[in-house]
RNA sequence: GGAGGGAUGACAGAGCGGACGAAUGUACCGGUCUUGAAAACCGGCGUGGGCUUGCCCACCGUGGGUUCAAAUCCCACUCCCUCCGCCA
């Protein structure tokens, strides 16, 4: 959400901003109507209730003075002053919710390093790294062994079976197998080895509260992306940053224990309402997926620092896994409704020859602070909000994609990086079953 | 799922219709005393909102209700504890 009080301070500048991201000066304007109202009727009901308890107390001295005349009388006033107080509490409430509502809809302020643009074609690319990478080349060479989509290679090699997927759950659902399954857990327990020291290490749980989902700012805007479990009022988490910026919602935390740093694999379910016959091929675009999600609160001095420290560990992790990669920086028509400022890393995958998102590290200035209403106490003993940042770490389905492809041998083996060995019972090779 | 008990400030804990945003203790911050610290004593010490910046309003798990007036009474819900049932 927004800053209310900085839109009444500065509307034309914080109306330019939101432009940028597509909202109309009209939808502004009407905030900003809503606002001055809001307040004018706030000033008449609290008014009338200030009346209401003075005469109360009144009455009250009265009845200790036995004088019940008029405590009689001071109460038949209140009484009447009380009907008109509930009538202009309830007009007030109902701005206030309107209001409120169309505040919920509103994005973040992007950054001035956001490049304009419509949409993902807008992204600007920052750079690119792979191993042994030289200026001359776009890309590394890729032999026609690794020119295979990894479905194929996963039902060559029995280690992913879509189709068992769609069987159980519907099309758009994973199902790993063999070495396949063990690859998928391998990922996520590298990564939390090698973050979970410096970010404690959250199992949270897979569902939310639509409280806890409004926090992070997945609903009331994308609602049609949520599955919902409607009869326990629960929704099934897109990301572990649901859980982890709700951890502290509503909560006061002590300026000197900031940056507080978390991490959490957790399953992440889409619907993809809008995606429907898109890039759905194997684990283009799936449902459900793992993901290790790295989060922090911290100060608004420290937000650089701690977006740049995700930013690199993700980067990290797919250097030592040997990956293709680029850093794209997020224009206006492609940035999360919460952030304001957003590095994608997109992986490349040479059997597609397509590159695939596998992490967003964003910041949201405290636009989910003050849903969440999450503040720290500044040395001086005010309060403020904290700033929220995370990135993923990864997104495991593409990143397994993109493995086997890489990695696949002439002889259509599978020879998985070293790194991984540890976590895999030593054994880096995925061959054929033989039949 | 059933029965009972509970939820009040950072923590402990009183209040159970009227002057209560809330006693008291602890913690914390400042001061006196001290070479320094501790102890003792004195003072301070919740969060948000509105506007005429001095006042007003809201908040005692959450949401309704009763009343001139609700932390206090009534209803529903949530969570925690104990016991029973069921279960990985």
């Amino acid at each position: 959400m927004i800053d209310l009080v900085e839109l009444r301070r500065e509307p034309d500048a914080v109306k330019a901003a939101l432009a940028r991201r597509g909202v109309s000066s009209a939808t502004m304007d009407e905030i900003v109507a809503l606002d001055l109202e809001h307040r004018r009727l706030l000033q008449g009901a609290e008014g009338l209730r200030a009346q209401v308890k003075e005469l109360s107390r009144q009455v009250g001295d009265a009845r200790r003075l036995k004088d019940a005349a008029t405590a009689e009388a001071l109460s038949a006033k209140s009484r009447a002053l009380g009907d008109q107080e509930r009538v202009a509490s309830e007009e007030t409430d109902a701005v206030g919710a309107t209001l409120h509502g169309l505040l919920l809809m509103l994005p973040n302020v992007p950054d001035p390093k956001v490049p304009d643009g419509i949409d993902e074609s807008d992204n600007v690319e920052l750079r690119r790294w792979w191993v042994g990478m030289d200026e001359g080349s776009p890309l590394p060479t890729y032999a026609n062994h690794q020119r295979v989509p990894h479905w194929e290679i996963g039902t060559q090699l029995g280690i992913l079976d879509m189709e068992s997927g769609a069987k159980l759950a519907g099309s758009m659902f994973a199902l790993y197998r063999g070495a396949g399954s063990r690859l998928i857990r391998a990922l996520g327990s590298f990564a939390l080895d090698r973050h979970g020291g410096d970010y404690e290490e959250i199992h949270p749980p897979s569902f939310a509260l639509s409280e806890t989902m409004v926090s992070t700012g997945h609903l009331p805007k994308s609602v049609d992306d949520m599955y919902a479990i409607e009869r326990d009022g629960l929704w099934a988490i897109p990301t572990g940053e649901v859980p982890l910026t709700s951890l502290h919602r509503g909560e006061i935390l002590d300026e000197a224990a900031l940056p507080v740093r978390l991490c959490a694999q957790t399953a992440c379910f889409r619907r993809e309402a809008g995606a429907a016959g898109r890039d759905t091929r194997g684990l283009l675009r799936v449902h459900e997926f793992d993901k290790v999600e790295l989060f922090a609160y911290c100060t608004p001095a420290q937000a650089d620092e701690a977006h740049a420290d995700i930013l690199r560990r993700a980067e990290e992790l797919l250097q030592s896994l040997g990956l293709t990669y680029r850093l794209l920086n997020l224009c206006t028509g492609d940035l999360g409704t919460a952030s304001a400022y957003t590095i994608d890393l997109e992986v490349f995958s040479p059997g597609v020859d397509r590159w695939l998102e596998v992490s967003s590290v964003s910041w949201f200035r405290d636009f989910q602070a003050r849903r969440a209403n999450v503040r720290y106490r500044t040395s001086e003993g005010t309060t403020a909000l904290v700033h929220t940042v995370n990135g993923s770490a990864l997104a495991w389905a593409r990143i397994w994609a993109a493995l086997v492809e890489t990695y696949r041998q002439p002889d259509g083996s599978v020879v998985l990086p070293d790194v991984l060995a540890p976590y895999l019972g030593g054994e880096t090779t995925i061959r054929p079953k033989v039949s």
